[in-house]
DNA sequence: AGCACGCCGACT
DNA sequence: GTCGGCGTGCTC
């Protein structure tokens, strides 16, 4: 038996991210474990903290330690393996200790320390006063209840009742009193306690059952008094029903109040209880079983090597490569399958925005209520409960996205990620953990495999399967060239914009897309359209000056919203009401440039009267179940056309698409970003992907500007290989990841000298830190280890939310700790600065170069 | 992050 | 003379 616990508290800054050692009470021995979230003292105030590790003897003895003061689950909600992940998160991410174990939980943990009121025992009373009073040497006055004036003591009662009162509930309730119930603190009257609370309860439904035998209650009911014939009514529906009844079931049958179900119990026939039940998202919905199907012969053989190392229960990276339609899923599900019949758990990854009920449906079809579902549009309760299932043993599968990959499971066997190449895998807030890289140490931690499955693979996965070196990270490489059912990919044709403009066509629609539209809704065939911009208008700007409306708070030019007739930031979500004039000349010739969904939707309606036109972005999606009722009116063919962001790019299977149509390719291609050409050939093939997957043929157009980018040729001839040949002898030539890594370094401040002169000391110091550690060196092609830092310069958004930024790029190769002199750096700067403003962020393996 | 302790301006 | 400003440092 331990005698101390090393806790993390709830804070996340500098100074704290360390353990903190405490004494565990006797009443907690055996119930206090590694993973235990528990509330302590610190300093004047009480917290939440985790509990990292146990000890006999602190390590620092010549402080007094305090005793923990609360434990506040019955199960640990972290698991050791998880504490021990979190140590490598910070490591790996530079981040808290506190923030990676935060990560790791549903937000229903997050608790904050409450105060409780209650009437203290009258041997305290008048204690505050007698202490302060003995140092004022005055005498010391008791009080007594009757002393009390009448607000007072009506304050007091109410509390009394209750016995114990939230201190926020008690302002609400007697609101403009606060001076009074200050006062009966200060008296010693009523006293306090802090205690960690849950921002989500546990539902619990209010069950009845009966206490006595049934023989025994059916002569009671026989010889009940006749005045009291509701209280007799509710005994006999209890002893029919025979079991264990609700509270709500009662009362809306028989139409009683409580008040006559409580007297049933005050009698001591029933006993009424709470129990605890899982608000299960899906408990409305009826999923048909599946059986798995038979697997082609390229599915099997990728089937047989993943078995083959789950059988050996040792851990294992596998890349799938399988084109759109090629049916990994299947494969995935009978792997999952295989995983549980050894009593192992699997996680099933996916992006968000594929998160669709279609995927839920498979798996909950598959694996029944085995499945646990975590994504963002279920409440915090109905998450909590999910992730409940898991941590408590009932689920056996959790399908969700990115912060999924830490379902607490006992025994994990199999982690899957399907899409892997996305950049939503990578959280752009603090821990900027990616999931793959979680992924990877989670299957070490539990000799389990890991499935990493895309039709168009990320660079940095696809070259590891490939490299010689002898990298922690290695996969093997499976291939899928055959689509599931049989069908061909698509043909794609390439439409070159600037050759439309010459012929005089000015719309947004090249000839070819505006006939294949038109051929689509004469055969009655579905048409998916797609443009990367969402809102009207990607700029607004006067002829006459060239003013151009830019976000106030952020350098970035505003976009009009059509339903709304105003100006919106995508970014800080600023927005103004459109202008009529310009605000800068006065003139009349304002105009709206770019063309954004909203856009297209108005032209299509204009071109195509009568087309019943579906659009899916984020203004058409945020309600909750909005996706999933666009998606249900394209299916049952409700609608001719599903116009949307790259949310219409992912995972949909609609059989009769035979046409697919990208309005703008190149959207993507100039940002300042070296994976541009990466994300345009993944869009493209995934899009691309959305036709023709059944029976009947499918088309792709794509209307580019730039139709000899080797992206989109190679994404037009579905040529995977050929792309990534080209890609990497890019990235090789100028010096980007796989070829090494990146952490990228923003700095933000209100006032810009001061943040440029602090940028390029940075530069400077982490140049001269690598000096010392002989780690500067350039990165040419065949050096095995070497840093370089780059920059600094302006962000590519280069102000927001009214600061400025700068960043800076350190590159390097081999494995260096650079998370760490990253870290070292910016804590000497801000030491130096001593600027509370200043804001470092340092992103590790960085997948957005904003 | 909070909260307390500690050294310099505008007020009873 | 004091109340209070928020700079700095600590929390087992």
């Amino acid at each position: 038996m331990s005698r101390i616990a090393r806790v993390i508290v709830d804070v996340p800054s500098r100074g704290t991210d360390r353990p903190f050692d405490y004494l565990i009470p006797d009443s907690m021995q055996g119930w206090l474990e590694i993973g235990s979230r528990v509330g302590v003292p610190f300093g004047p105030r009480t917290l939440q903290g985790f509990v990292i590790g146990l000890a006999e003897q602190s390590e620092t003895p010549d402080i007094k330690l305090k005793p923990i003061k609360e434990l506040l689950d019955l199960v640990p909600p972290l698991s050791e393996d998880l504490i021990e992940l979190s140590a490598w998160m910070s490591a790996r991410y530079a981040c808290h200790r506190i923030t990676a174990l935060q990560a790791m939980l549903p937000s229903a943990l997050k608790g904050k320390a409450e105060r409780y009121i209650r009437v203290a025992d009258p041997s305290e009373w008048g204690e505050r006063e007698q202490d302060t009073a003995t140092a004022a040497d005055e005498p010391v006055l008791f009080e007594t209840v009757d002393e009390l004036d009448e607000a007072e003591a009506a304050i007091v009662a109410h509390i009394r009742k209750q016995q114990e009162v939230r201190m926020e509930h008690l302002s609400r309730k007697f609101a403009g009193q606060a001076d009074t119930i200050k006062r009966l603190l200060q008296r010693g009257v009523l006293s306090e306690t802090r205690s960690i609370r849950d921002k989500v309860q546990k539902k619990t439904v209010r069950t009845i059952s009966l206490r006595l035998p049934e023989d025994e209650i059916r002569t009671i009911i026989d010889e009940f008094p006749a005045r009291a014939s509701r209280q007799k009514e509710v005994l006999a529906f209890i002893a029919d029903i025979g079991g264990e009844v609700t509270m709500k079931q009662i009362l809306s049958v028989l139409g009683v109040t409580a008040s006559t179900v409580k007297s049933l119990a005050d009698k001591g026939y029933i006993a009424i209880q709470d129990t605890e039940v899982f608000r299960d998202p899906y408990k409305d919905r009826h999923f048909k079983p599946s059986q798995p199907f038979v697997l082609t012969d390229e599915q099997q053989m990728v089937y047989d090597s993943i078995v083959q190392r789950i059988d050996s229960r040792t851990e294992g990276e596998f890349l799938v490569h399988g084109i759109t339609g090629s049916g990994k899923t299947e494969v995935y599900l009978q792997s999952i399958q295989r995983v549980i019949e050894q009593g192992r758990q699997a996680i099933m990854l996916v992006p968000e925005i594929s998160l669709t009920p279609q995927m839920v449906e498979r798996f909950k079809s598959r694996f029944g209520d085995h499945v646990a579902v975590l994504h963002s549009r279920l409440s915090s309760g109905e998450r909590y409960d999910e992730w409940r299932k898991i941590r408590e043993g009932q689920a056996l599968v959790a399908i969700g996205a990115r912060s999924a990959i830490f379902a607490p499971f006992a025994h994990l066997g199999l982690i899957i990620m399907d899409e892997e190449h996305e950049t939503s895998y990578k959280q752009e807030e603090s821990p900027k953990y990616h999931a793959r890289d979680v992924a990877v140490h989670r299957a070490h931690q539990h000799q389990a495999v890991v499935i990493l499955g895309s039709a168009t693979p990320s660079l940095e996965s696809y070259h590891a399967s490939r490299s010689q070196s002898n990298d922690e990270f290695k996969p093997t490489l499976l291939e899928i060239h055959g689509r599931a059912l049989g069908s061909e990919l698509p043909a794609v044709h390439i439409v070159d914009m600037r050759e439309e403009l010459k012929e005089g066509n000015r719309s947004m629609f090249s000839r070819p897309l505006h006939e294949a539209i038109a051929d689509r809704l004469e055969k009655k065939q579905q048409t998916v359209l797609l443009l990367n911009r969402r809102g009207h208008s990607t700029f607004v700007m006067c002829r006459t000056c060239g003013y151009v409306a830019e976000c106030p708070n952020c350098d970035i030019s505003l976009t009009f919203h059509q339903r709304s007739n105003n100006l919106r930031c995508h970014y800080c979500g600023h927005a103004e009401p459109a202008p009529e004039v310009c605000p800068e000349c006065g003139s009349e010739h304002i105009r709206y440039f770019g063309t954004g969904t909203q856009r297209v939707e108005e032209e299509l309606a204009k071109l195509f009267p009568g087309i019943r036109v579906v659009r899916m972005d984020v203004d058409t999606t945020t309600q909750k179940g909005s996706h999933e009722k666009l998606l249900n009116t394209f299916r049952d063919r409700q609608a001719d056309l599903l116009l949307g962001t790259q949310m219409v790019a992912k995972g949909l299977d609609f059989p009769d698409v035979t046409l697919v149509g990208v309005i703008a390719a190149d959207s993507a291609l100039h940002l300042p970003d070296f994976r541009a050409g990466e994300k345009t050939f993944q869009l493209l093939t995934q899009v691309a992907g959305r036709a023709g997957r059944h029976h009947l043929p499918g088309e792709v157009i794509v209307q580019t500007y730039n139709p000899d980018h080797y992206s989109v040729v190679h994404a037009s001839r579905h040529d995977y290989a050929s792309f990534v040949r080209e890609e990497l002898k890019h990235r090789q030539g100028l010096g980007y990841p796989p070829y090494c890594r990146l952490a990228l370094i923003t700095f933000s401040h209100e006032k810009l000298p001061l943040l440029v002169r602090i940028a390029e000391n940075y530069v400077q110091m982490v140049k001269d830190q690598a000096q010392r550690l002989g780690w500067l060196g350039s990165l040419e092609r065949f050096s095995t280890e070497a840093l370089d830092v780059l920059g600094p310069v302006a962000s590519p958004i280069p102000r927001l939310k009214n600061r400025y930024r700068f960043q800076c790029m350190i590159k390097w190769r081999g494995d260096m700790d650079v998370a760490k002199l990253a870290e070292f750096v910016s804590q000497q700067l801000q030491d130096s600065t001593r600027d509370k403003e200043l804001l470092i962020s340092i992103d590790v393996d960085p997948q957005v170069m904003m």
